[in-house]
RNA sequence: GGCCACGUGGCGGAGUGGUGACGCAGCGGACUGCAAAUCCGCGUACCCCGGUUCAAUUCCGGGCGUGGCCUCCA
């Protein structure tokens, strides 16, 4: 089994050579704490999370090292800290802020079936530690010895001139970001493209001791946490690094930036993927327009196509979309998705899992995570399940495999649909009553029943068993 | 302005230098008293204009459209 992983490095595809096949390290961005995740912020938590499977899959679970942080520290959590709390002490209404919102997130991405990542670290345990891992302060500390950073007016700033291929990750020269550049040099920057590594705090705001000699308490930049965090639980130098593909430029290639001029390598990651954008009914996603959608509403509440959605919904409709295409987030092909696995409940709800996924799904996923070509292999496998019990048991396994499917019936995954109340022991004395009229060929009498019958939202579905020819009527709630 | 993606049938969405993935919807048939459900079958789609080629949706160039980054936004 050969894993192809398209590389944003060197803009194609390349087969995945593991550092370590013992140890597969993979690090992905995760959100920052200061409101509810959206549906953008879904995506790469669901597309790494298959991939975080399929590496499992092929180099064994434990095997496989998977770290998504939690930003802690940043000036919007700030912000939104002192809007909400003003009658808190700052730092107090951070915690307040941070916690309900990262208790939040655990709860919405829960629901969309992803495993949880080996580590989950928070950038304000890794700013400063004191068990000789590595930190915020020592990695900048690092790049000011090695002459990569400078102190100016109580900042440290990446000398981005001091290293020679800075730009080829976001494939852009120097020059042309610079001429591109469309915002105000800070007049004690050496370079215009130069970054904050850090920078002093106010008083009042969450400060820590400054590296490099600076008196004035402060607070990292946004890039190095990242950096810290990777350098720290997966080493110098690791296999995969992960996230939206609006993160490339400039967080990406800051970060590779200074991780690898602090610790004097020449990879960060040997292979960056990203995750495309995602809009929403056509328009991009945005508060002004009012299409701005988070995954809490649209698990919990209405206000995406009148109704609330099954997590693993969620996830199967995401799915259904290559991770490097742009997505449009529409209701209907959350409507497919629903439907789509309603039926593959019904394949699957009453039997037992094979052993492994079936193997198609896996040669798809190995092709750069074809979940699409995926997605039609299981069609194929679920029409096959009609007459083959193994089928439905290898549909069963693979659908749990991909976190799409867990032990639900199909009615399970319209958690949308008002379920009329429904008398169980009437409907099934009125479809005696049908049956009854059908044989006595009252058929005018039969079709009143099945009318009323529909009017109280109950559909009826008629089978001949095969073994006996007999007509066996099922029935379910329609919504 | 600079850089970069994407544009496939009614809809969603893979993929490929030469026999139309797959799903939904639709159409036809089987079954049924009639329906529903189920099963079987059915589609000459690749934004436009040039070029390369025996052959282009697929490669190259240009255009148009949509979107992203260059503003701590996944």
């Amino acid at each position: 089994m050969s894993l192809t992983l398209y590389n944003t490095l060197t803009r194609r595809k390349e087969p995945f050579r593991p550092i370590d096949p013992a140890n597969v390290r993979m690090y992905v961005c995760g959100p920052t704490v200061y409101d509810y995740a959206h549906i953008g912020n879904a995506r790469p938590v669901i597309v790494f999370d298959v991939l975080f499977r399929l590496l499992r899959h092929v180099f064994g679970e434990t095997h496989v090292t998977y770290a998504r942080n939690i930003t802690d520290v940043d000036d919007k959590i700030n912000a939104r800290a002192a809007q909400e709390f003003p009658s808190l002490p700052l730092n107090e209404a951070i915690r307040q802020v941070t916690t309900k919102t990262e208790t939040q997130f655990h709860a919405d991405i829960a629901a969309l079936g992803v495993l949880p990542p080996t580590h989950e670290p928070r950038a304000t345990e890794f700013i400063r530690r004191d068990d000789n891992k590595v930190d915020m302060v020592r990695l900048i500390e690092d790049l000011v010895a090695r002459g990569h950073a400078y102190v100016a007016q109580d900042h440290v700033l990446f000398d981005v001139a001091s290293m020679p291929d800075y730009g080829r990750l976001a494939n852009r020269s120097l020059e042309e970001m610079e001429a591109g550049a469309r915002v105000d040099v800070a007049p004690y920057k050496r370079g215009a493209m130069d970054f904050v590594l850090w920078k002093p705090s106010k008083p009042g705001e969450p400060a820590w001791p400054s590296p490099a000699g600076i008196a004035t308490p402060g607070r990292p930049g946004w890039h190095i946490e990242c950096s810290a965090m990777a350098g720290a639980l997966l080493g110098d130098v690791f296999d995969i690094h992960g996230g939206g593909i609006d993160l490339v430029f400039p967080h990406h290639e800051n970060e590779l930036a200074q991780s690898r001029c602090a610790h004097g390598t020449a990879v960060m990651a040997n292979y960056w993927m990203h995750n495309g954008f995602l809009q929403v009914e056509g328009e991009k996603m945005s508060k002004s327009l009012g299409n701005f959608i988070t995954i809490h509403e649209l698990l919990e509440t209405k206000t995406f196509g009148q109704q609330p959605w099954h997590g693993r919904v969620i996830k199967f409709a995401m799915l259904g979309t290559h991770y490097r295409q742009p997505i449009d987030w529409t209701v209907g092909r959350l409507v497919q998705a629903r439907a789509t696995l309603m039926d593959f409940a019904d394949v699957v709800s009453a039997v037992s899992p094979a052993d492994a996924p079936h193997a198609d799904v896996i040669a798809a996923l190995s092709d750069d995570l074809n979940t699409p070509s995926a997605i039609s292999i299981l069609h194929g496998i679920a029409k096959s399940a009609q007459r083959n019990a193994e089928s439905a048991a290898q549909l069963k396994a693979t659908l749990q495999f991909l976190g799409v499917y867990g032990e639900e019936k199909r009615g399970d995954f319209a958690v949308g649909v008002e379920a009329r109340s429904v008398d169980a022991a009437q409907v099934e004395s009125l479809i005696g009553a049908r049956n009854a009229a059908r044989k006595a060929k009252d058929f005018k009498e039969a079709d009143r029943i099945r009318d009323e019958l529909a009017a109280m939202g109950v559909q009826l579905k008629d089978a001949k068993d095969k073994t006996t020819g007999e007509i066996v009527t099922t029935w379910e709630v329609k919504g």
